[in-house]
DNA sequence: GCACCCCGGATCGTATACAATCCGGAGTCT
DNA sequence: AGACTCCGGATTGTATACGATCCGGGGTGC
């Protein structure tokens, strides 16, 4: 029994193929082809592409198959509305419930945010912007809001949200994370939900620059 | 062509026979036995139970089959501020585009309550809750939290909800919900998301006092 | 008596085969 | 020429069949 192949199951395979772009929105998503890509039968695509229908990826119609589904920019503000509504209660949460150690965590992250920003490297620091979401949503033990977020994460990216990953102005998002953080290390429950909220507001008002 | 029967997917079905105490919490959903019950092959049963497996309605465990989800105060609680931060987001945004007739038709719902309250008829105005909530959100127009609401409904049903279906003071519910209709019609975003936060807090109130 | 092992039934996972449906284009009638 | 009809290919929907996995019980050895 050599063979152990960490087995990632078909539809995960499948959503990251999509999130990182292998199939453009709008392609039809052709269970016969998929058979033959990821090698494994029918049965298996299909339930794929059930579960990714449910989550927002795809879009089905029935005895017309399934597409990967195009948002719209009102949709994905739509998406970043929810998203800042349910990520500001988590943060709430956070700010209540965490331990010494998780705010040190926090804080710890602050440096590495400045150097990313002075050193003028956006791709880092919209990884660090990330990772301070999901720590939050760790920290704050909500485990209903963070299944939505995550699966709201999903929606709202591969199209409109690739420009604002990298947002348009790093120092007032710098500015932003430390504030989260400074709110939710100190204890203030509404002001860690009221930065979270500006903070997703920020990045919905540059999504809603570019619209026009 | 005399033969159409309105055909509700198997989906609908399952889901509704769940929601409506069909099949008790931890109830093994096994396909075999679907497929009796409903008529049809094992193919519809397995997609239906993949989607609400995704609705959170019931727990798939790989190699071991599908039971309905049961689900804690705890976690009802969570799925009431979930609703919470949403609903609150669409009575927002409610507030801010209502149309004239809209906000005729919020205040028309108002004396159906009081006198539901009066006779002490608490099936009706629960009714009239609901009733309050869809027509706020779809006054809101807002898909995607719209769309996690409908959801989380159903999630919160069936267990701990029956007891504040039925909430506590009826009195209490009213006022909250004719702040809500006043809020919107008058066009204050702020009070009205508020509202409807406060609201449904109380109701977690009422979970919470059941809990000890 | 107790722990372990092995085996059989039940159930899920997946491949294969066939029927139903839809779309596009050729052909035809006006 | 234009619109309508009809047919063939492609794709999805569904049934059936088989293999894989898991759980529980009976037996065996200590």
């Amino acid at each position: 029994m050599a063979s152990r192949p960490p087995k990632t199951s078909v539809t995960d395979r499948l959503r990251d193929d999509i999130l990182a772009g292998s199939f453009a929105p709008g392609t039809r998503l052709i269970e016969l082809q998929l058979t033959d890509r990821y090698g494994v039968g029918r049965a298996a695509i299909r339930s794929a592409i059930v579960e990714l229908d449910k989550e927002g990826l795809v879009v089905r119609e029935t005895n017309r198959g399934a597409k990967v589904r195009a948002i719209s920019v009102e949709e994905a503000i739509e998406v970043y509305e929810a998203r800042a509504a349910l990520e500001g209660l988590m943060a709430r949460h956070a700010a209540r419930e965490a331990t010494k150690l998780e705010r040190e965590e926090l804080r710890a992250l602050v440096p590495g945010m400045r150097e990313a920003v002075e050193r003028d490297a956006p791709t880092r620091f919209a990884a660090l912007g990330r990772d301070l979401h999901e720590r939050v949503s760790q920290i704050g033990r909500h485990r209903v809001a963070r299944h939505l977020v995550g699966t709201l994460r999903n929606q709202s990216r591969g199209h409109p949200d690739r420009l604002s990953a990298i947002p348009a102005r790093p120092e007032q998002s710098l500015a932003e994370h430390i504030a989260i953080i400074e709110a939710i290390c100190s204890g203030d429950a509404d002001e860690a939900q009221a930065a979270v909220e500006r903070h997703i507001e920020s990045i919905i008002a540059t999504l809603r620059r570019d619209v026009d």
